[in-house]
DNA sequence: GTCAGCGTTGCTCATGGCGCAACGGTAGCC
DNA sequence: GGCTACCGTTGCGCCATGAGCAACGCTGAC
């Protein structure tokens, strides 16, 4: 067993496993190619990838063509969600939102340090944008992120807060600065991010409470800065609190 | 080789998957519940879900407890829907029943208070039918549109409908009168529009689904109304209610 | 205190998974 | 058109590897 780095135990399913990754990242390969990358034989990769593809969970671009990831995942995927009454509560306060705005609204929670995008709704926009679930993104360079953040004591707040990189000119990157922001976003109940994860990308972010009144998980909503300008700010911020504290209530927060 | 069922291949992978399946069912489970399922050891079952739980696929709700699925999944999910392209996922569906029915078939979905046409295929007719892709048609005078209605709660709705124009003498024009059409389209699966918006012009729809189950968009079937009269209706709502179903599969809904 | 049941872990053996080589098909190139 | 190169796919035989066994630490019920 000669268990060099973190990932194990059974060996044919981790090789599994690690298909799936590397089709999460690239999209789609074929056999040979993936074969190589994981060292095996082809005929290895490909009696994996066959596995796989009865579980639905590949699926081949056609006949003797490539693989890529297939439905079944979404199906996993879904039961996942299912279970955490969090994005079942939220899901038609965020379909409403998304459909007054016209913006796309996620919910994220704190995970490992980062935030972790739970559930999506697209706006009405015809262009989709990326889509962001299953991903961890830092927290100081997001709305959502500043939201999570400002439920945490300083304490806390510092041991999750590793190094802050800037991704773009307008990213806060010192501890001073984030802490005044903190303030601010625990004072006006929302937060705002604008350019500072990516340019040209705008949000606003609200918090979402238990019923003890931590809080659990965030709600935004975001889209390109050219459509969501100073004036439209106002209106969305005032919508995406309200309806982070229509699903605080749905959890017990309030009462009334 | 004694696997009845189709799912085969490599066994222990093939093991793995039936345990996030069994997850994805249940919610969650102990390893002894597990092994009993699979019929093996339970330390067999042990290290199957350990190698997931290396890769995140499923996690254990505390130490030493049961498991259940993992936030890895939303990850892999996530670089799924990325790539699900409704118009390239319905395409071959639409060709399919473009040819059966002989008449267009479109496909469409909300935007911007209306109907927006995404793409068509030309039935197999000499008279064709004049192009609707790109274009925002109103969604009460359409089967489209009443489809797409009919997804939207009762507020969404309101905020949705602006005035009700008068197309033809049969269009709807009151907010009560198209409550009732859509509960009907809901109880149903499907809507029909005789000479709404163009007199000489029937329509039939069915609902496409995302994996939430929520009503992403609408595929149609149109043409002349003397050559769509009442027994073809019949028979092309069918084709159109499984047409929409099978794209509506294809982009993670169901599944059985 | 006892017992039963849980998740977890060395150990050992045979079985299931791997590499090999060959096949059929397709695309590109002379 | 024939040739080459590479693709995904499949039977076969050997041995690494994954399965079963049994024991351990722990928790909770009685």
């Amino acid at each position: 067993m000669s268990n060099a780095d973190g990932a194990a135990g059974v060996q044919s399913v981790d090789r599994a496993l690690t298909i799936l990754e590397r089709l999460a990242r690239s999209g789609e390969a074929g056999v040979t190619e993936i074969a190589s990358e994981l060292g095996v034989h082809k005929s290895t990769a490909f009696r994996l990838v066959a596995t796989l593809e009865a579980h639905r969970l590949v699926e081949q671009t056609e006949d003797r063509g490539k693989y890529r990831l297939g439905v079944g995942l979404l199906r996993l995927a879904g039961a996942t969600t299912a279970r955490l009454d969090l994005v079942q509560e939220a899901r038609p306060v965020c379909r409403q939102l998304a459909s007054e705005t016209g913006e796309t609204v996620n919910v994220a929670v704190l995970s490992e340090s980062s935030a972790l995008y739970l559930d999506q709704v697209a706006g009405s926009s015809a262009l989709q944008p990326h889509n962001w679930v299953g991903q961890h993104i830092p927290l100081h360079a997001t709305s959502n992120g500043k939201v999570l953040l400002s439920g945490l004591s300083r304490q806390e707040c510092d041991a999750v807060l590793s190094k802050m990189s800037a991704y773009t000119p307008t990213t806060i990157t010192t501890k001073a600065k984030l802490r005044a922001e903190l303030d601010q976003v625990r004072e006006q109940g929302y937060a705002l991010a604008v350019d500072e994860l990516e340019v040209g990308l705008t949000a606003v972010a609200a918090p979402i409470r238990n019923v003890h009144g931590d809080v659990v998980a965030s709600m935004s909503v975001s889209g390109p800065t050219f459509r969501i300008g100073a004036e439209r700010v106002e209106e969305i911020t005032g919508k995406v609190v309200e309806a982070a504290e229509e699903v605080s209530h749905r959890l017990g927060w309030g009462h009334r």
